[in-house]
DNA sequence: GCCAGCATTTTGACAGTGTCAAGATTGATT
DNA sequence: AATCAATCTTGACACTGTCAAAATGCTGGC
């Protein structure tokens, strides 16, 4: 009988027990639904029942929080980068499906991501050591993906790190601007990102 | 003599004169210099020598500030774009100053760039009627820009509004990572999305 | 069994924010 | 010169992040 994070909630109501993962998952829950401008510490310590400041005991601050959140979501995306790269595929699929579950994580976890790619760390706020090399991992991991196919011919160009830029920037530019409303129907993200496909393409069929 | 809206200034110290334009130049200046989450209202007015609240004269609230800094942005680059339209060259070199234009106004004025196209507006707040309008003409003279250089055989793609998507989605993809700090070093924007511009073309040379 | 020390949480306080309502000041109109 | 509308200021409120100091409960050593 494995309990589940919230079940373990001491109930001396002091000590909370796991303090640091509730308010994790619930600052998560709280941005998925308003998004990250209306999170609050303190309507996320109101919603956890606890005081104000108990936070700053796990976290250096709200900054903190956030990055937290983001190494979460770099946790997420790799795992389903390596999932989908055992799957029994030709590697034209897989580069197609790499696509397709980039624009399908983005705008499923629109709040995170912008956390993990956005302006709101990267720029204005320093990120968190933990943030910085999970996150550095991602990104080489997926240049050597890109590497790889463009070594065996199926994506275009001759300079690797090059192609890797402009196909992420594509993958990402499309998924901001459903993100942020931009760009209003992302039912639509998918069909996209797949109609853009050939231009990567060495051989466009 | 033309007098510069800040000579303007009325000295009578209370009726200012042209508040609404010092306001804008001033906010644009404030956050061209420490981005758009450091600017306040009242830091804003210390600098305008004037008191908290008169910005609500001339603007709903702050909100209704950055929409007309975004509608400024707009105007610029729209033209920005009417220029380099006029300029006598073939339509492939048109094409492709069209993007480094792009990414020449989007890395000299990142916080701009970041209101007219960022959630900051188009997701969080509501945008004001103004923006709405001269936003929407924008992206619409570029669709048929594109929908022109697909038809007399530049642009790849059977699709005009789908390619349209594409293209300004790697246009906006490459900038904003550069902007928002993911990708460093910004002077190579410029050499990215020229290396990129072969991807669009029907003849890949 | 008890006490010291430690981890954890709370309370109090402060400066900063956007914004509303009400009042003060000025220039223009009659 | 009086009135009025445009313009600007003052007062007030709720909300925010964060620091310092205090309170609380757990745990190991005696």
């Amino acid at each position: 009988m494995t309990k589940t994070a919230t079940e373990i909630k001491n109930n001396s109501s002091y000590h909370h027990g796991n303090l640091r993962q509730t308010l994790l998952s619930a600052a998560t829950q709280m941005i998925a639904e308003n998004g990250i401008e209306s999170l609050s510490l303190r309507k996320l310590a109101d919603k956890v029942s606890v005081s104000r400041t108990a936070a700053y005991h796990y976290f250096d601050d709200k900054n903190g929080l956030l990055c937290a959140i983001a190494s979460d979501g770099f946790r997420q995306w790799q795992q389903l980068l390596k999932q989908s790269e055992q799957q029994n595929q030709t590697e034209r699929q897989k580069f197609e499906q790499y696509l397709v579950n980039y624009m399908v994580f983005a705008t499923h976890h629109p709040e995170e991501y912008e956390l993990m790619f956005g302006r709101c760390i990267w720029k204005q706020a320093q990120c968190t050591e933990e943030l910085q090399t999970i996150a550095h991992g991602t990104f080489q991991y997926q240049v050597r993906m890109m590497e790889y196919w463009q070594s065996i011919g199926l994506v275009a160009g001759d300079n690797p790190l090059r192609t890797a830029q402009i196909i992420w920037g594509t993958l990402h530019g499309i998924a901001k601007l459903f993100i942020d409303g931009v760009y209003v129907d992302d039912t639509r993200a998918e069909e996209i990102v797949k109609s853009a496909l050939p231009m990567f393409l060495v051989t466009k069929d």
